[in-house]
DNA sequence: GTAATTTATTAAACTACTTTAATTTTTTTC
DNA sequence: GAAAAAAATTAAAGTAGTTTAATAAATTAC
């Protein structure tokens, strides 16, 4: 059950085994089903979540009652709220499971806990926070500077693992079009 | 000179004469014109850069010659692209002065070093880190969920002083419309 | 395994935003 | 401070993406 998020710490900071049991044993695993929430707008986010399996969507509803998607988080990511983690503030987004998903959480009281008594995990996170960082900049310059079109191709291009997974109604949520527009571009790229 | 910077680090963490003194023998003191290039596509960015004067822009220049702001940064903010200057890579930006400005650099190098005698800036940039991708995260929901007329309405509550310094030709390429287009929303605006 | 629900497709009318181009205003430069 | 350059405005025609609505296909639920 640690395997995945054992690997993915050693990507980057080295752990003796008391590091390590010391770690586990801030974690909490959680399930959540299809469908359900890990988080609702207003909430407060308690928790850090690795997924060890499964997929999740963080998301905000308009005021239309359209969804936006921010992000997708699938086996290896790290998903949350960290502005709402952080400040103690209600969050403005919903994340709830796309498929039968499992997580390992860590509380922010656990963090600090762990920052303190392990400050190698400054490290990690820090590192974690810069490639998310990195990638988000990424989005927001293909937001500006490409058309939906190009963005749908680079899409697939870039995550093909995760088109097979989502469905075109998450996608366009994704993409910033409706489903309408995306089976559209679909249909005109086919025919190429 | 160096009053904002250690302003800035003494909101997050309290260091003492010695580290204050360490941190600031590895910063460099650089003027930019307005005009100039801090960093161009293609360059590697070597250094990290704390604004004590003016305005700089990051942006892309895409293939119809079209420019794409991903961030304004004034006195007080980092500016830079982490993913060149943490990957040795190319950077895909162009960063130039709006107005003439002055920063603060710090190297790979000096920073790896910094890290090195003084751990607690791994909690500093972090921290600045977190700051930065709640706000981009935020910017990447506005663009999903709000009309360009609500971005701008936007950007003038949220950024006044920011709003005085700027172009609307700037701020169109930062909202991503056509500065045509954000002329007729001041219009329409304005007769309200 | 069938009914119910959700998702995807298609078409047609619509709108937010772009493009082009001409004119005015502001800023820069020497 | 005059000339040149850049930015902002306006209008009109064009287009990328939306909306609505009807139908088909796929998925879910019991």
């Amino acid at each position: 059950m640690f395997d995945l998020i054992l690997k993915n710490i050693a990507k980057h900071i080295q752990l003796d085994k008391a590091e390590e049991d010391f770690f586990i044993s801030v974690l909490q695993h959680k399930i959540i089903e299809r469908k359900a929430y890990l988080l609702k707008e207003g909430d407060i986010c308690n928790t850090e979540n690795f997924i060890i399996k499964g997929c999740l969507r963080t998301y905000t509803i308009d005021e239309n009652g359209v969804e936006h998607i921010v992000m997708f988080g699938i086996e290896d990511w790290w998903v949350g709220d960290l502005y709402s983690f952080l400040s103690r503030m209600p969050t403005a987004y919903y994340i709830d499971a796309l498929e039968d998903t499992e997580v390992l959480q860590i509380t922010k009281k656990n963090l600090d806990i762990l920052y303190e008594r392990v400050p190698k995990f400054e490290r990690f996170f820090r590192l974690i926070l810069q490639n998310a960082f990195i990638a988000q900049q990424n989005r927001i310059n293909q937001n500006l500077a490409f058309t939906a079109e190009q963005r749908y191709v680079n899409f697939i291009q870039n995550y093909p693992q995760l088109e097979q997974r989502i469905s075109q109604k998450q996608l366009s949520a994704y993409l910033g079009i409706t489903p309408v527009f995306l089976s559209m571009l679909r249909k005109k790229l086919v025919h190429r």
